[in-house]
DNA sequence: ATGAAACTGAAGTAGATACTTCACTAATGG
DNA sequence: CCATTAGTGAAGTATCTACTTCAGTTTCAT
C-alpha cells in the first residue's frame, strides 16, 4: 500500500466497498478465510468476475490474497478497515467542533 | 429513512460515498451547512450536478436539506454514518470471533 | 414590475464498470 | 499419464452513472 490515509487510497476503500458483490464477498471473509472458488459458488458468478472483484479489494488494501500450488487464499486486511474509520472520524471531529462553536454562539449574553 | 441498518440502507450508503465528488460534498458539509449553489461554486460543476448528487446523499440518509424561499440549505444527517459504523462494526466483531477460535486452537494441548 | 438568483425537471451523452465467454496455464489425484 | 480442478488473461457487451444542456418555476431586490 502507497499511503494509508491519502486521497488515492480513501477513493479505491469506498469505491471497493461501494459494490454489493463485493461488500458480500468482505461480510463472507469475515467469517474466515476462503479460495477464490470457494467464494465464487455462493454468489451466483463467475470464477473470473469473483477474482476481478478480488483485485480492486486488494488494491484498496481491503484483503489479502496469497497463492500456494494451484488455489488462492483470502483474507481480510485490516488496513482498509483503518482508511475507513480514519475518514468517518474525520468527518465526526470537524462536525463535533462546528457544534461546539453553535454551543458557545447560543451561550453569548448580546 | 425506511430502517437503518437494512441491506438496501447500508447499499445506498456506501454506493453514496464510492463517488469522489459527494465525498466532497460531504467533506464541505461537515464544516458547516451550506446552500446548493454554495456547495457547488468550490467544485467545477454546474447546480444541476450537484442537486443530482445531493438527492442521492438525502435517500442514503447522510444529508438533510430544508428549502426556506428559494434557497435550499443542506446539512449532515448523522443517520447515515451510523449505519456506516454499524456495518464495520459488525464486520469487526466476527473476525475478532474468528480471531479468538483461531487463539483457542493454538491454546489446545494436542 | 422586471431582472437576476436559486433552484427543479426532463432528456441526452460519453465513459465507467460489472459481468460474460473463450482460450490458456499450472497443480493435483487416481 | 490423464482428467480434473483452480485460477489467469484478453476481449466484448450491456447497463449504469456522472455529467451536460435547456427550458421552466419561484423568490427576491430594486
Amino acid at each position: 500500500m502507497t499511503d494509508p490515509g491519502s486521497q488515492a487510497q480513501v477513493d479505491r476503500v469506498f469505491h471497493a466497498l461501494g459494490d454489493p458483490t463485493r461488500r458480500a464477498i468482505m461480510e463472507r471473509l469475515s467469517e474466515g478465510p476462503r479460495s477464490v472458488s470457494g467464494l465464487a459458488s455462493p454468489l451466483s458468478i463467475t470464477l473470473t468476475a469473483v477474482a476481478q472483484h478480488l483485485q480492486i479489494l486488494e488494491e484498496a488494501g481491503l484483503v489479502r490474497t496469497e497463492k500456494t500450488g494451484r488455489v488462492r487464499t483470502c483474507r481480510i486486511d485490516p488496513a482498509g478497515f483503518a482508511t475507513l474509520e480514519q475518514w468517518i472520524a474525520q468527518r465526526r471531529t470537524t462536525l463535533e467542533r462546528q457544534l461546539d462553536r453553535l454551543g458557545d454562539f447560543l451561550a453569548e449574553p448580546d
